[in-house]
DNA sequence: TTCTGTATTGTAATCGATTACATTGAATTT
DNA sequence: AAATTCAATGTAATCGATTACAATACAGAA
């Protein structure tokens, strides 16, 4: 086996006796090409062990079949998720992915989404690290697809979870099956996310009567660290509330870490909680968990992605496709 | 604002009075170039917003500046903690990452590398899903570094953890704080990983003049749920060890779970096992953590894949880098 | 028989950079 | 002053595909 160097186009051409442009179009699955002829070229093909060098192709066509994906951190299992649908989705449809993390940094994204963009992406698939997406107009023209968070003041396909109505149901369930009051500890009131899950559990509130009381509502950032203070915040008054609604997976592994912790257990302590991951449903606690559907939001991110590369700019009014949560009962 | 194609270096070379060898120069920082010169081409090269089209760029060159990283898995925060690693100092380096899963098959990874290779990425960084590697050849010549496990009868460039290390130094610890038996759950012998794990935990209890107890070992596949049933399994028996060794994060949480899960907790259990995540040190159980370096491990891997890359094949021999773990003592 | 249409294939330009080699003019050497 | 060197730049080929347009052959139409 002579180590030659790669076969090309030309190679084939000339070993099957036909014109670059026949290989071409065999390559490209071009119908008016001769039966026989595409049987000869695809012998060849295989006889030289050609691979087609997609760089020139992509040259010639500005098409990458690549997809860049910007997510703010990859040691969180929530965003893997929504990239493991993506992934496999796009994957399926014949695309790799370039991953860049945020770091939740807005100027990161702003340089990822140039870089991105140098390196001929056919699109965008981005987890908002912050609510604002003044920046993200850099991404234009290239279709850009938000998924799990929107940002204020930058309309844009998206695809999100239906926070409002899932934190409501969560509350709804737990005030019918006794809940007397419901804490909550939230996430940082400038994400989308953290506003619906707040207003969702308020209207439940509501809609039982009750008015929520100031001091059983806290805000945080979405983080453990912040779960397990306010967790702790919350619970060490001498009167805390008999349910708790933890505003994501994060937190309510914080606050889980603070309850743990103590010697002796709250009873009849209920937890309300968003995100059914593996651990969700580990703690001795009985909760309601509200679950998102992470992949599928992935795999509808992309497939929105794609109909709008594969269509060219057509429709010109933005999507955001909301999703049903479901809830698990936990204990 | 007029929309005009995108700039080329042609254009700026005609608009600065040069030839685009000359804007090529400068843009490729070449020292031969007046600085006058390079003044006003970079001054041109602002004004008329040109960026450079890295997709010719690349077919010129034959260098993409993109890594291939395949995982397989994205839902699993040890692989995704080295998959930062390596992002992180690939993007310091200038290099982007395409990531792909391979969902721990075979079949998966070659293609994957296929597609990798078509799209022209500089090397490749794989974690195995197995621990065969006959199908990897088929990189060659890429460059390609192994992480967290290497393969049988396929010597290559690798980063790993010291596992064997580890692994005695947690039971070494044990014994000394007055272990009497410890029980041991492994992972899927055929893995490096799992065999080395049991390798050093069984020295060291040969070093405290102790034989490792048949009864007491049990072999699973480093998943949750294998965890559970085999902690159940051990700790269910009339008579089970003080001590249990489990050999990876999520065997540890299939354990932790089954032990939650327990009415009445075992009182003076104590768990030993690798790699410290947020939640290893969340179970009310006494535990000694061995910790890999996950990010550096992914840093070291890129670290190691760009120095074969950008010194082309001189060194013939492949390299092997393990890295010290270290203990972390919970409770 | 000549013409037109269709099916198939070929020629050559093109995508946007890089770079080997050629060229120019000025500085230095002799 | 002629020869040599060097710095700075330009010309044009090249990377490996795609594709507009041209060309060819052969069918059936007139």
């Amino acid at each position: 086996m002579k180590s030659e160097r790669k076969a090309t186009v030309k190679d084939v051409a000339e070993r099957a006796g036909v014109s670059t442009a026949t290989v071409s179009r065999v390559l490209n699955g071009d119908a008016r090409v001769k039966p026989d002829t595409v049987l000869l070229v695809n012998r060849t093909i295989e006889e030289l062990n050609y691979r087609m060098n997609r760089i020139a192709r992509s040259l010639k066509t500005s098409r990458t079949h690549t997809i860049g994906v910007i997510a703010p951190e990859f040691r969180n299992e929530f965003f893997m998720n929504i990239v493991t649908g993506v992934e496999e989705e796009l994957k399926k449809r014949g695309y790799s992915v370039i991953l860049c993390s945020s770091r939740e940094r807005r100027e990161e994204e702003t340089e990822l989404i140039g870089m991105l963009r140098d390196k001929g992406v056919d699109g965008i698939i981005l987890i908002p690290g912050s609510s604002e997406g003044e920046h993200l107009k850099s991404a234009r023209p290239l279709p850009l697809v938000l998924v799990d968070r929107t940002v204020d003041g930058f309309p844009c396909d998206a695809v999100v979870g239906d926070n409002y109505r899932g934190a409501f149901n969560a509350a709804d369930m737990a005030l019918n099956e006794g809940a007397r009051r419901i804490g909550f500890i939230g996430g940082d009131m400038k994400l989308s996310t953290a506003r619906e899950r707040f207003e969702g559990y308020e209207a439940a509130l509501k809609n039982h009567g009750l008015t929520p009381r100031e001091e059983d509502i806290l805000f945080g950032d979405y983080h453990e660290e912040s779960g397990y203070l306010l967790m702790k915040e919350l619970m060490g008054r001498s009167d805390p509330p008999d349910y708790v609604f933890i505003a994501n997976y994060f937190m309510h592994l914080g606050a889980a870490r603070y309850l743990l912790e103590q010697k002796s257990p709250f009873p009849g302590l209920h937890i309300l909680s968003f995100d059914d991951m593996p651990l969700a449903s580990f703690f001795p606690y009985s909760s309601i968990i509200v679950a998102q559907p992470m992949e599928e939001m992935g795999r509808r991110a992309a497939e929105l992605l794609l109909s709008r590369i594969e269509s060219g700019p057509g429709e010109r009014e933005h999507r955001v496709i909301r999703l049903d949560t479901s809830l698990r009962k936990v204990l």
